[in-house]
DNA sequence: GTCTATAGTGCGATAGAC
DNA sequence: GTCTATCGCACTATAGAC
C-alpha cells in the first residue's frame, strides 16, 4: 500500500474549485480542502504559496505561449503586430472542452476580491514578461509597455466574451475582432 | 484630557508609511503601529478594512476626477478623446509637491507583492469605474473597456514616469506624451 | 509534523460629545 | 438621554518557523 497517492496536486485542485464553487471562497478552510483530498494541511502548503494560489497554478504556460509568439514571429513586424503574433499563440490554450471548467473557475473568483487581486497580479506578470519578450525584438521601453498591456486587455476582454453563456465563437477569433475594434478605436 | 485625540485616521496612516519604509511592510505588525499612533489594533480596524488598505485610502477620489473628466467632456468627442480629457482632469492630483510622498508610497509597493495586488485592484476599479461613465456617454460596452484600459494603461506608465528621478515634467505633459506614443503605434 | 505569530472578526463595555 | 469612537477580549484561520 502506497503511503501517498499519485495526483496529489491535481486532487487538491479539483477538490478546492469544487468546494469553493459550493460557499465561496472565503468559507473553506485549506483543512477541509486538504481533508477531503486526504492530505494534511501542510501538504497543501508545499504544493502551493497560499490559498489562493491553487486556482492560479499553470499560468507560466499560458506566459510562455505569449513570449513564444512574439520570439518566433517573423521580422519586419510592428510592435502591435508581435503583440497579435503573441495573443493568436496563446489561443491554443483556450480550446472549446476547456471551456466550462474555465466558466467555473472564473465563477468563483468573481465573487472573491482576494482572488481577483490575485488574477490581476498574475496579468501584471504576463504584460511584465510580454513587455520584456518586446524589448527582446527591438522594441523601446515605453512601447513596449503600451503594447503589452494592450494586448492584456484584448485578452482579458476576448476572455470574458469566451466564457460567457451561449457563445460559440473560439478564443482566437474573438481576440481577433477585439483587436480590430482597438484598432477602429485609436485611428479614428 | 480627552480620551482621544482628532485625526486618528491620518496618524495612523502617517506611522504606517513611516515603519513601512523602514522595515518593509511584511516586517511591521498592525498591533506596533496602532501603538505608535496611540491606539488599539482593534481602531486600526475600524478604520481600514485590511492591513494593506491604509496606503490606499483617497483612491476614490482620483476615480472620481475620471469619471468627472468624462462626464464635463464636450459633445462629439471620440472614445479616446474623453479618456484623454479624464486623464487630463486627474492630472491635477499630481501637483509637484506630492512627487517625493508618492515616491515613497510607491517604493513601499514594489518591495512588496501583496501591496502591488491591492494596487492593481485599485486600478481595475478605476478601469471598471472608466468603462461605466464612456458608456453613459454613449460608448459601446466593448469600446468602453478597451478605451478604459487604455487610459488607465497610459496613465500607470506615466505615473512611474512621473516618480522616477530627476523627472521635471508634469503628470499632464507626461500623459499627453505616453498618449501620443500609443497613437502612433496602433496606426501603424 | 508540531508550534507559534499575526491577520482579521464579533460583540459587549465604556468614555466622552451632543 | 443618544450617538459615536474606542477599548478589551475571545476567537478562527492563514502561513511560516522550528
Amino acid at each position: 500500500m502506497a503511503r501517498w497517492q499519485p495526483g496529489t496536486r491535481e486532487r487538491l485542485q479539483q477538490v478546492s474549485l469544487e468546494l469553493f464553487g459550493e460557499r465561496g471562497f472565503d468559507a473553506v478552510t485549506v483543512a477541509e480542502i486538504a481533508q477531503r483530498a486526504q492530505v494534511t494541511e501542510r501538504t497543501f502548503y508545499r504544493y502551493f504559496a497560499d490559498k489562493r494560489e491553487v486556482l492560479f497554478d499553470g499560468q507560466d504556460t499560458l506566459v510562455h505561449a505569449f513570449v513564444a509568439g512574439v520570439g518566433e514571429a517573423p521580422a519586419g513586424l510592428s510592435p502591435l503586430e508581435l503583440a497579435a503574433a503573441a495573443l493568436d499563440r496563446a489561443a491554443d490554450f483556450f480550446a472549446d472542452e476547456r471551456r466550462s471548467w474555465s466558466r467555473a473557475r472564473q465563477s468563483v473568483i468573481e465573487n472573491d476580491p482576494a482572488l481577483q487581486e490575485r488574477e490581476l497580479l498574475k496579468l501584471a506578470a504576463l504584460s511584465a514578461a510580454l513587455s520584456c519578450a518586446l524589448q527582446e525584438r527591438g522594441v523601446s521601453n515605453q512601447r513596449a509597455g503600451l503594447a503589452a498591456d494592450l494586448a492584456v486587455s484584448v485578452f482579458r476582454i476576448s476572455f470574458v466574451r469566451w466564457i460567457a453563456a451561449g457563445e460559440q465563437q473560439s478564443m482566437r477569433e474573438l481576440q481577433r475582432d477585439v483587436l480590430e475594434t482597438l484598432q477602429a478605436l485609436t485611428s479614428s
